[in-house]
DNA sequence: CCTGATTTGGTATTTACAATGCGTATTACT
DNA sequence: AGTAATACGCATTGTAAATACCAAATCAGG
């Protein structure tokens, strides 16, 4: 059970910016506190702005910034953003699904409603659980 | 969110098992039903014996059949124990971990919950649920 | 007590895909 | 204009899962 670092990036981006609100953070300040990589932090802040979680600013001055506030941001949310293009198992992918038990298959119902209650469960949280302060405040 | 193809098979070898009972069911027999490698499907069956799930018998005649009853396997711990060396995010391997805000995290310890919510939603069923039955029967 | 069938375990190879890098276009502030 | 940033497509890399291969241990049956 895994989640990508795509999902991970994401969840710290997030914290991180809770954590100093009203800054617009720009990508390669992010990756360069994680020490990760710039380029695919780009695409997580995308991937993020195009879920409606972040505000993103071209051009001088720019970045990007929290859309809502940390207590209205559902950490399941979050996840289930960021990992919907990952199929719990095969069979979940459809089109390239060679399991031979699949139509009489009684498992991928109750899979997917485990998964949902791990998203459920993370929902429990919000992001204003979760801020992160950097070392000097 | 993701599970491994080694998990994934597993569940089908346990399935197909409960399906039909009092057979020993050899690596090769279960392959070639599913289409998959023989190989690694092996592995896979050891794991499962080690887990103490099957009973496997070599030589002439040999092959695995379940060491228990159906309804007396919980499909949660199943997962739990083919998934045991996965990190659900990296900070959870703490000898390769690189994130740099692991001291102070507060989601870690939300994740790891929500991770066992997912197996216990998961054991709210057993084998006895997910039994198949081959095409002829 | 052989012989063939099967599991078991280790290692090596292949492959798939996430992760990363990079170049270009686009947008926007100064 | 010039600069600083996102956005996006494509190429590349790296890593781990998946698979293949091989040797050894084990057991049933003649």
């Amino acid at each position: 059970m895994r989640l990508t670092s795509f999902t991970d990036y994401g969840l710290r981006v997030l914290m991180r910016m809770a954590g100093t609100p009203d800054r617009a953070f720009t990508a390669a300040d992010l990756a360069a506190e994680f020490r990760i990589s710039r380029n695919h932090l780009a695409k997580v802040i995308s991937a993020l702005a195009a879920a409606g979680l972040l505000e993103t600013r071209r051009g001088g001055g720019g970045g990007a910034m929290l859309a809502r506030a940390p207590k209205d941001i559902r950490l399941g949310d979050v996840v289930a953003v960021l990992e919907a293009d990952q199929a719990l198992v095969e069979c979940f992918a459809s089109d390239t699904n060679t399991c031979t038990l699949t139509p009489h298959c009684r498992l991928k119902a109750r899979l997917a409603h485990a998964g949902a209650a791990f998203v459920a469960d993370l929902n429990r949280s919000t992001l204003a659980d979760c801020v992160y302060r950097p070392e000097s405040t």
